[in-house]
DNA sequence: CGCTGTCAATGGATTACATCA
DNA sequence: TATGATGTAATCCATTGACAG
């Protein structure tokens, strides 16, 4: 029974952008059903934990899959268990609560356990006699038809809950702690593949934004310099210049020093002799054009 | 024969829940 | 009745050790 812990606290990412239609989501729950079905890269990165901590009955592994025969072991056949423990295991399974289901937990409480550390010791002794002696830590391999019922198995649900641990320890003839363990051993797996197909796509998603953010910022220095150039050529066109108009006659005056082209001095719109002459600007304000460029400086003020 | 990868197993830590004072 | 302390069960995680290639 795994309670929502650290790991459920909604540490997530999400990546989206126009070009590269991803919705990320690290969820970072332990994971995670391997089956294509629940592939959280499709359709970007979910990863959910499948509920099957229920008190369901464990009839999935009675199916066909889990009548398979489990083979012996490379020189020692460790289906074969002391038959008191099959006994104390099927008395186990009418209660999800009993001393049997406290098998996990920790090792000083399955220890503790009076029936389930007589049943680690019955199998130790059982590995012992058929050895040499040697009370290290042996390598004790499942079978292959054992590692594929428990594969299939996981494939339906990530988690056991004690009965159907019981159920499948028993159609396997292997220890519960042993099925526990490998489920374990089995998610861990699967978290650190998961894990690195996770990376793999957040490096391409770098990869992508890196190679964006490059294409943008190339876009608009190319954007600038036709600012530019366009601004010069209209500078070209109209050079700047400062008129004054006559208030007493609304004609434009003619500057002491002229511009060679600007208005024609003969024109019947000049004033002449004017003493208030009122400046005016065929320019627009220059911060609605360019601002702080060096070209500012041949803008006529006002 | 040493190296390396795989995998079962271990020990510690964490969490939720139940019980009790 | 509310609350904090304690125990229990389940799980995760890092690591160990055996073993095969």
């Amino acid at each position: 029974m795994k309670m929502p812990g650290k790991e459920d606290l909604g540490l997530s990412l999400s990546l989206s952008f126009p070009q590269i239609h991803h919705s990320l989501q690290l969820n970072l729950k332990p994971p995670i059903d391997p089956s294509p079905a629940n592939s959280c890269f499709s359709s970007g990165l979910t990863l959910s934990k499948p509920s099957w901590n229920d008190s369901s009955s464990p009839s999935d592994h009675n199916s066909d899959a889990f009548r398979a025969q489990s083979g012996s072991l490379r020189g020692i056949d460790m289906n074969i268990l002391p038959s008191t423990v099959v006994c104390e295991e099927e008395a186990g399974v009418s209660s999800p609560n009993s001393t049997i289901s406290s098998v996990s937990g920790k090792k000083s409480e399955r220890e503790s356990n009076g029936d389930d550390f007589e049943i680690e010791k019955a199998y130790s002794r059982g590995i012992s006699e058929e050895e040499d002696g040697d009370t290290s830590r042996k390598k004790l391999r499942l079978s292959k038809d054992q590692s594929a019922i428990l594969e299939e198995s996981f494939k339906e649900h990530s988690t056991l809950n004690p009965r159907q641990k019981l159920a499948l320890a028993k159609q396997l003839g292997l220890r519960p702690r042993q099925v526990e363990v490998w489920f374990q051993n089995r998610r861990a797996r699967t978290k650190l593949k998961q894990t690195e197909v996770d990376c793999e796509f957040l490096k391409r998603c770098c990869e992508n934004l890196t190679e964006e953010n490059r294409r943008l910022l190339k876009e608009v220095q190319e954007l600038r310099a036709l600012k530019l150039s366009t601004t010069q050529f209209f500078m070209q066109m109209a050079p700047p210049t400062t008129l004054t108009m006559c208030t007493s006659c609304e004609r434009v005056a003619v500057p002491r020093n002229p511009p060679s082209t600007t208005v024609d001095p003969r024109s019947p719109y000049l004033a002449k002799n004017h003493d208030r002459p009122i400046p005016f600007n065929l320019w627009p304000p220059a911060a609605t054009i360019v601002a702080h460029r060096p070209s500012d400086t041949l803008r006529p003020q006002p």
